[in-house]
DNA sequence: CAAGAGATCATCT
DNA sequence: GATGATCTCTTGA
């Protein structure tokens, strides 16, 4: 398990969505947990990321980059591997990773993640919590960046780094035919860019957030 | 089970 | 002033 170097970024868009299929992201959880187990103040919490949507270019009406260079959205133009929080609906923070080469805008936004098994010798350990009244909470982009705490605070940052607390390990290699390839949600208004099967998820995972 | 509404506010026009 | 890369809850078949 390798931390993902910037270069795994600076790819075609598409490329780069699929092959984030059972990496890890990482989170070093911050230090809000003066009540927690000690012993385990330092850790790191990995999820596996099952689920992902592609966002590519000018010309896709379905991502922010569409309607030209903004504020919010000017880091999608910049250098890949840098972390885009933007906060929607009044309550949640999505998640996305820059990619593509400088000047092409682009991301890819995580959409569901696969927690670590319970840890057996502290199942009350927060950062080990899946469900919540038995409902899985890392199964959809809101619900994930609520549990791992991830707010306007990581926007900006480089996810190729350590420093941050947030970063992606290598995983599992998924095999194209595991890999389901369908449309992104919530994408209506986007033309023809609405049918395109840009959301990849790990086929049978039980993590996603729909089918 | 599916469909619809409401929450809630930063960003864009 | 309108909307949204969402989610949860309610309604009704």
């Amino acid at each position: 398990m390798h931390i993902l170097p910037q270069s795994f970024y600076n790819r075609p868009t598409l490329k780069v969505a699929q092959d984030l299929l059972g990496c890890f992201l990482v989170i070093l959880p911050s230090g809000k947990s003066r009540t927690t187990n000690a012993a385990h103040a330092n850790s790191t919490v990995r999820y596996k990321i099952v689920e992902v949507e592609a966002y590519d270019g000018l010309n896709d009406l379905a991502s922010h980059a569409s309607r030209g260079r903004t504020e919010r959205n000017k880091i999608m133009f910049g250098p890949a591997g840098m972390i885009y929080v933007y906060f929607t609906y009044g309550m949640y923070y999505m998640l996305n990773i820059v990619t593509g080469v400088k000047d092409y805008p682009a991301a890819v936004l995580i959409r569901a993640v696969e927690p670590p098994p319970p840890l057996v010798t502290s199942p009350r350990l927060r950062s080990g919590q899946t469900r919540e009244r038995g409902a899985i909470i890392t199964n959809g982009p809101g619900k994930l960046t609520k549990v791992l705490g991830i707010d306007k605070r990581f926007h900006g940052l480089p996810i190729y780094v350590k420093r941050h607390g947030l970063w992606i390990e290598s995983g599992e290699r998924i095999k194209p035919s595991q890999i389901k390839k369908t449309t992104r949600i919530g994408v209506d208004y986007a033309g023809k860019y609405r049918d395109k099967n840009w959301r990849f998820y790990i086929r049978g995972n039980q993590f996603i957030s729909r089918k």
